[in-house]
DNA sequence: GGGCCTGTGCGCTTGTAATG
DNA sequence: CATTACAAGCGCACAGGCCC
């Protein structure tokens, strides 16, 4: 997975990215460019926060008298946002007020996170935090983690929220459900989900846990190999969520069961430091040969005629380019190849006529 | 002879479908 | 439920092509 945050991270800012089309919902672009594409992600909530921004301004101008509106309709507005901020509109909520749940927040690049905490800086925010009111007080951030992190770190006092009214357990599903969808979501952050998914509701086969999450069953599959692995490989994965997509993970976990967990381990281990990829580290785990890194190396030699380069020859795999001083001399060179190859090439005839019979 | 730009194949990934 | 085969997207490295 670690090749997909770079390759997204690349590939931000280029619009024509058909594995994720989505713009990130957490970081507000622009305050201008903010309607349209941001809106779509999170259609409900932005669509409330819209009627509300409206309510607000409706209201402030008659309060300053610039409208010139009556008191009734001044009345009727300020009860009509009371109305819409119940009804699971956005509040402002102290920071002090919200708490994380382990296991909802998702991963985001330190790069990212500063982007986002700068963008806030200075822009306002675009999307409300959305939240669920605890029973013993407070709230619990459903979605917004980086969010609070960075308001925090900014030192704001409170944030504007979206109260939303749901049991913890649809909380939780909902909340891995969007996650699912986000598509910079690591493979070990998909499995940690669904590890959990699954436990809430051991009755669910994977085809059915695929289905309501509109995946495949496979992958799912896929994404619970992680399972299979040795504890202290999930503990170094758990550390570093980018390192092993799926479906590495699941040759090495099929290897684990194999009886090298050992070497698993190591080789995730490898990985984490950097000094292998993930193909590497199965083919550590599989044979334990060093890995040896099969780059085909262009071979090339040059041909002096006295001081000067007769000609130049260059080859990579079965491709080879020769080049020569002038279109002359390649000329005639090209009749010597032709007869070279033509021989070399009946002698190859032979060769396989000798095999076969 | 070497530098620079461009096009493309490679190696990696995610994800689905078929099969065991 | 696991495994295998395959399709497709992506950036990067490097071959290819051109120019000075």
């Amino acid at each position: 997975m670690s090749i997909k945050d770079r390759l997204a991270a690349k590939a931000a800012g280029i619009g024509s990215n058909p594995r994720s089309p989505r713009p990130e919902p957490e970081i507000p672009s622009r305050p201008k460019t903010a309607p349209g594409q941001l809106m779509a992600s999170l259609p409900l909530l932005a669509e409330k926060e819209r009627e509300l921004e409206v309510l607000r301004t409706r209201l402030e101008e008659l309060e300053v008298g610039a409208a010139g509106g009556s008191s009734d309709e001044i009345a009727r507005l300020k009860k009509e946002l009371a109305d819409a901020q119940q009804s699971g509109a956005a509040i402002d909520i102290r920071l002090l007020d919200l708490h994380e749940v382990p296991g909802r927040r998702r991963h985001m690049p330190p790069e990212k996170y500063a982007e986002l905490r700068e963008n806030l800086r200075h822009n306002k925010l675009i999307h409300p935090i959305v939240v669920l009111p605890r029973s013993e007080g407070g709230f619990e951030i459903l979605s917004g983690h980086h969010r609070t992190d960075a308001l925090r770190e900014l030192g704001r006092e409170s944030v504007r929220c979206v109260v939303v009214d749901a049991t913890t357990e649809e909380a939780d599903e909902g909340a891995f459900f969007a996650n699912l969808m986000q598509s910079d979501l690591t493979d070990y952050e998909k499995y940690v989900g669904l590890k959990r998914f699954q436990q809430t509701h051991a009755n669910l086969k994977q085809a059915e846990i695929a289905g309501r999450i509109g995946i495949s069953q496979s992958y799912v599959s896929l994404l619970l190999s992680y399972d299979r692995l040795p504890n202290a490989a999930r503990a170094v994965l758990e550390a570093n969520v980018g390192i092993v997509g799926a479906t590495a993970a699941a040759e090495l976990a099929s290897l684990s069961e194999l009886g090298k967990s050992e070497r698993v381990v190591e080789a995730i281990l490898q990985v984490s430091v950097g000094k292998l990829d993930q193909a590497q580290a199965v083919r550590f785990a599989k044979d334990g040969d060093r890995t040896k890194v099969t780059k085909p190396l262009a071979t090339t030699f040059k041909v002096k005629a006295g001081k000067t380069t007769w000609c130049d020859v260059r080859r990579a795999k079965n491709v080879m380019r020769i080049e020569f001083q002038s279109e002359e001399v390649a000329q005639s060179v090209q009749d010597a190849i032709k007869r070279t190859l033509e021989g070399l090439a009946s002698a190859a005839r032979g060769e396989l006529r000798d095999e076969e019979s």
